[in-house]
RNA sequence: UACCCCGUGGUGUAAUCGGUAACACUACAGGUUUUGGUCCUGUCAUUCCUGGUUCGAGUCCAGGCGGGGUAACCA
């Protein structure tokens, strides 16, 4: 969609995943092999938080010569669906991986339930009555050690009738449970015989109505990574304290492999938030127009941004891994995308907030076609031409009736370089009753075409214009944050943080004037729109002969950072 | 007031066996330039604090201080 020319790969820094992994190779482990997994839930979108993570599991695939799997976590059907896992492998293709065994957490759910009633026959489990609210009030508080269960000490053999009745759906919901026999004083309330069965009487996206029992993360989560033969289970910090159980899991059941857990800081970057519930709130409040919503830090929103997979890849490798809990500066992934569009994106002019421009002494219905150069970063993009007539648009912001010091645009009695074109200077300024500019009077000089000053003088301002008989005017959004709050997240107590939202999140630009060219402008090309931005082509509103143009990310822009400095 | 993890410049990460702070972004100051874009140059840290070990500590030890995580039949 977005490839328009490939890149080399990116350089990828060297992080503490990869000590722990020498580490474990130099001690002979896994017979040397390295194989990690990504591991979504298929409840929602793929964010750039997951972005991270991806690059993070098949980075060291890579980097080892080892294999990544794609694993979807679907131990919970009232969440999950299929649409969701449509999504995840589209969004993981189009970052540019390719994982080597597709599997599903449901895959394993027989030699999952198997593993249960091996823990039961071994006295390690049992099937426990306690309601919801009893368990969790015999667990006791972080800093109190739980009451063990009545049904603790229940025979194995009464156990296991049990379960195999869970399983055959004798029960409604949440009457029964299954739990590990660990220890109810542990500091780790993960250790306080922690449920690995509960009922549920539901639909599942994969096995539909087979089972009514399903297992709890834990118990499926480090199984399956020894049933898909990882080595190195990479997950996020708040997973750190569920690293003893994951153990004890791999401790107590015959796994055909020994897998080792390894956290990392997830992702936090400012002005978004990145939780999944946050974001679905987000598209069920309608506050934005669904997960693909340029705005949204989804994959398919920054796809459908303009955002593309090398910027994306070359953002992870900049921001590292750590277990420093940490939050980017958006800047950093701005800087990104900038950098690689610069290389890649087509140059074009497009005037947003016109102001009218006669040149008087520029022949009525004469039209000149004018060389412009595509992409002065890559000669082989070529050039167009450009028209010019006698009415043109420029930038309203590119005049001033009273220039600042140091503005070297078109003020009147000053001239400035149309880009690729003339020169011109301003004679006159007509305004409204009001007192608004409504047209610009100048003259042109025929002698300065393509850069040239016959006299040699100076002309430092260059500005950027459209013929007004050739403009083209296609609809145009400006994204900016979807958040004002550099931490949107961090409320006083009883404050929403969607209180934090940005009201100028999109800008539909009222009167856009674009150069002709880009009628033709195909769904799903990247743009610079000269002096700008970057804008994309939105792949999916965008019809033959009618592009509509997302605004990826603004150019720097040194002049506005001075004016605001200023003031 | 429980347990676990973490603490290097404005931000994010580096720093092989402890050997004398690096990279990117930002900011600021210049240069180049038919995008005030790009590109180029330069400037900005005694590594949370205190004490200890050592010829030498960001790296080891102790005690503080600060931040984060954890009490779903969620993942």
């Amino acid at each position: 969609m977005s490839h328009d020319t490939p890149t080399a790969p990116e350089k990828t820094y060297r992080h503490f995943i990869h000590d722990e992994i020498d580490a474990d190779l130099a001690a002979g482990k896994n017979d040397g092999r390295v194989q990690t997994r990504f591991p979504p839930e298929p409840n929602g979108y793929l964010h750039i938080g997951h972005v991270k993570a991806i690059c993070v599991n098949f980075g060291l695939a890579q980097k080892y010569g080892g294999k990544c799997n794609l694993r979807f976590d679907d131990t919970n059907p009232t969440k999950e669906e299929q649409e969701y896992v449509r999504s995840i492998q589209n969004d993981v293709r189009w970052l540019g991986f390719q994982w080597d065994a597709l599997f599903y957490a449901s895959d394993f759910f027989e030699q999952l339930y198997q593993y249960a009633e091996h823990l039961i026959t071994t006295g390690k489990a049992y099937v426990c009555d306690l309601t919801g609210d009893q368990v969790s009030e015999y667990r006791g508080r972080l800093d109190k050690p739980g009451r063990e269960s009545p049904f603790r000490n229940r025979p194995a053999a009464e156990s296991l009738d049990l379960f195999r009745r869970m399983r055959k759906g004798e029960f409604p919901d949440g009457a029964r449970t299954l739990r590990a026999k660990i220890d109810m004083a542990s500091p780790n309330p993960n250790l306080r015989d922690p449920v690995l069965y509960r009922i549920l009487h539901a639909h599942h996206h994969r096995t539909g109505g087979k089972w009514c029992i399903y297992p709890m993360y834990d118990f499926a989560h480090g199984q399956c990574d020894a049933l898909e033969k990882i080595t190195h289970s990479i997950c996020t910090l708040e997973f750190e304290i569920h690293r003893p159980l994951y153990d004890w899991f791999l401790d107590h059941l015959p796994v055909p492999a020994r897998p080792r857990q390894i956290e990392f800081a997830r992702l936090n970057i400012t002005y978004t938030v990145l939780s999944k519930r946050k974001l679905l709130e987000l598209v069920q409040a309608k506050i934005v127009h669904g997960w693909d919503d340029p705005r949204m830090p989804t994959i398919s929103g920054l796809r459908r941004r303009g955002y593309t997979p090398e910027a994306l890849r070359a953002f992870c490798d900049t921001i590292g891994v750590a277990r420093f809990n940490s939050t980017v500066d958006k800047q950093l992934l701005e800087n990104s995308i900038r950098e690689d569009l610069n290389k890649r994106a087509k140059r074009a002019m497009g005037v947003l907030d016109p102001i009218k421009v006669t040149l008087e002494n520029f022949p009525v219905g004469r039209v000149e076609w004018i060389e412009a150069v595509n992409n002065p970063e890559d000669p082989s993009a070529g050039t167009r031409r450009v028209p010019i007539t006698r009415t043109l648009w420029i930038e309203r912001d590119d005049f001033r009736e009273e220039p600042p010091k140091k503005f070297f645009r078109l003020a009147p009695g000053k001239e400035v370089r149309l880009r690729y074109a003339y020169c011109i200077t301003c004679k006159e300024v007509k305004k409204d009753a009001a007192g608004n500019v409504t047209e610009l009077v100048c003259t042109y000089d025929p002698e300065t075409l393509h850069g040239s000053t016959p006299d040699g003088r100076k002309v430092k301002g260059i500005i950027h214009w459209v013929s007004a008989d050739h403009a083209l005017d296609a609809p145009v959004r400006l994204y900016d944050h979807l958040f004002a709050a550099e931490f949107p997240d961090d409320v006083p107590e009883g404050v929403d943080w969607k209180s934090n939202l940005n009201p100028n999140s999109l800008t539909q630009v009222a009167t856009p004037k674009l150069e002709p060219s880009l009628r033709d402008a195909k769904p799903g090309v990247h743009y610079q729109f000269e002096r700008i931005g970057y804008f994309f082509t939105d792949p999916i509103e965008s019809k033959p002969g009618a592009p509509v143009f997302n605004r990826t990310v603004t150019l720097r822009d040194t002049w506005a950072k001075i004016e605001k400095r200023d003031e």
